[in-house]
DNA sequence: GATTTATATTAGCAATTACTAATATAAGAA
DNA sequence: TTCTTATATTAGTAATTGCTAATATAAATC
């Protein structure tokens, strides 16, 4: 390249590495196994209906039960029900049976996650 | 409804709503316009190449230049560019020009996301 | 056992997404 | 000015997603 523009480091006057084009330091690793975890777990909170569920779970007192959950986001039964299953299998919320009925809580993932989510909301204002 | 189970709250010893139906409680309302800032930035990062940019960038000291994410990352410039773009608008990363270079950073919420998403992952371990 | 209710699972489809190739724009060198 | 390099933007398409309707499963009641 015949540029030789200074690199981003070289401006912090610490170099960390050689320079392996005239631009550009290279990227570190970064290990695929939490990304494929993180990314599971974000892109199941990265839909509409799936994150108003968990914002409504985490208002809640105590658990929340299917049919409530449906009447208040309103979409279908069987739409609600994968959501659901969606933010189970990313390890986003509990649930447990009563009789025919089930109920659904946040995992302490998913409180942690919200915590911080509400923190940059206010930070941002 | 003829079951009359009791509701999630009976259990809590502190009623705290009127019984709409046999099962349940009201679910708390949520704020919409707080589901979807939060909805833009989670599905921002909840893609394999968007997510993997995002640690990539932040494991790096100082910004990374466009040139160095493309080789690292293995996918085509043009989807580099459209992926950082996507983060960019979601406010998780700072971008600068020098010269023809592009360079990009974390912002702030990128970080506390990360942090917050690390120490998820050491106390799930 | 038959019927009803709660909810998970399956099948199907329109809409959206994530990518490549092509093109446009910007910057630097000759 | 032309040419080259860096990278953003546009166009197009195969794959994926998010939903509804239908069906299956589980639990309670008669």
């Amino acid at each position: 390249m015949s540029r030789d523009a200074p690199d981003a480091t070289s401006q912090s006057k610490q170099p960390n590495g050689t320079t392996e084009s005239a631009c550009c330091t290279g990227v570190p690793e970064v290990e695929e196994d939490d990304l494929v975890a993180d990314v599971q777990l974000l892109s199941a909170l990265g839909n509409d209906t799936r994150y108003e569920l968990v914002c409504r779970i985490g208002a809640a007192e105590g658990d929340v039960c299917v049919c409530d959950l449906e009447a208040a986001v309103g979409i279908s039964q069987s739409g609600v029900s994968q959501a659901l299953s969606r933010l189970y299998s990313a390890g986003l919320v509990t649930r447990r049976k009563e009789g025919s009925w089930r109920y659904y809580g946040l995992t302490d993932d998913a409180e942690q996650l919200l915590d911080t989510l509400a923190t940059l909301r206010t930070d941002d204002e």
